[in-house]
DNA sequence: TTTATAAATTTGTATATACAATAATTGTGA
DNA sequence: TCACAATTATTGTATATACAAATTTATAAA
């Protein structure tokens, strides 16, 4: 990906403004590729890392506190995202009786067999996208983006 | 930026899925300053975007295919876009006689005097961004991101 | 107990974005 | 020239997101 010819200018950009755009231009990039992958399920990414968290709950319910915290990208309304879901029968909600001004949210059967599925394409995406790299270069673009 | 501590999760992410996911992380960090630092301007990322991108036509109108082309994240819809640009007075916009289905638009006197405005701080928070960053470190990211 | 404050979520509303349909103009082949 | 296709932009509409206000329940203080 070469940032110059991406954006159709000839100048040199300072090598900041460079990264930054670089990293923008990555980030729609892959946005693409998961959005395309996704298509097919007719989910969102964020619908999808909903069902992530909750699954990762092991048969626990989540708040939406819970889940908010644990989304890479964090949203001001989760309380329709997760309407979406339960429209598609993927999530359940209930008041938690403990404490009724919390939601208790859980994943469904449907919902598990849904993300299996998901799940599969996902990663071959994510391996398409970096098919590029090799192990040690990938440690060093992790070590390289914990800088920010 | 601990991306397990980030999405707060236990147990450690296969090395392709922690990058995607580092990637996203660091975009949402990236665009949230943009964002704080654009905020007191009344304008928007990609507002700010084509502004950049007219001044670079050094006086010379662009259509909104050329814009399109150089915008950083592509938009459906620069039509819109442009639009509210125009209510700021900060781009004006005619048709093109040459082949009217084209229009030509560009930047206004106060356009580019907000946009050096604007440019002076969004300067500054690259700096921020990247603050924790070598120049050697910079390159070797910007090599490491070619790859996607 | 009443009142006030805090916590957790939901709702309202404005703005942004995506995608498809439409409109206007130009180019091209019969 | 005329019909048809291609180009360029605009508009309609649905969905997504951001942000603030409102709602419900719980906790704490008087």
């Amino acid at each position: 990906m070469n940032v110059e010819a991406h954006i159709k200018t000839e100048k040199p950009i300072p090598l900041k403004s460079r990264t930054i755009i670089h990293l923008s231009l990555v980030q729609n990039k892959i946005n693409e590729s998961i959005h395309a992958a996704l298509k097919p399920f007719d989910i969102s990414l964020q619908q999808f890392n909903v069902l992530r968290i909750l699954r990762g709950q092991k048969g626990a319910p989540a708040n939406l506190n819970t889940i908010n915290e644990r989304m890479v990208t964090k949203m001001s309304n989760t309380t329709r995202l997760v309407d979406k879901l339960i429209i598609k029968d993927f999530v359940a909600r209930q008041i938690c009786e403990k404490n009724r001004r919390k939601v208790e949210i859980f994943i469904t059967e449907k919902g598990l067999v849904a993300l299996a599925e998901i799940d599969s394409i996902m990663s071959q995406t994510e391996q398409l996208i970096l098919e590029g790299f090799k192990e040690s270069e990938l440690v060093q673009l992790n070590e390289l983006l914990n800088k920010l």
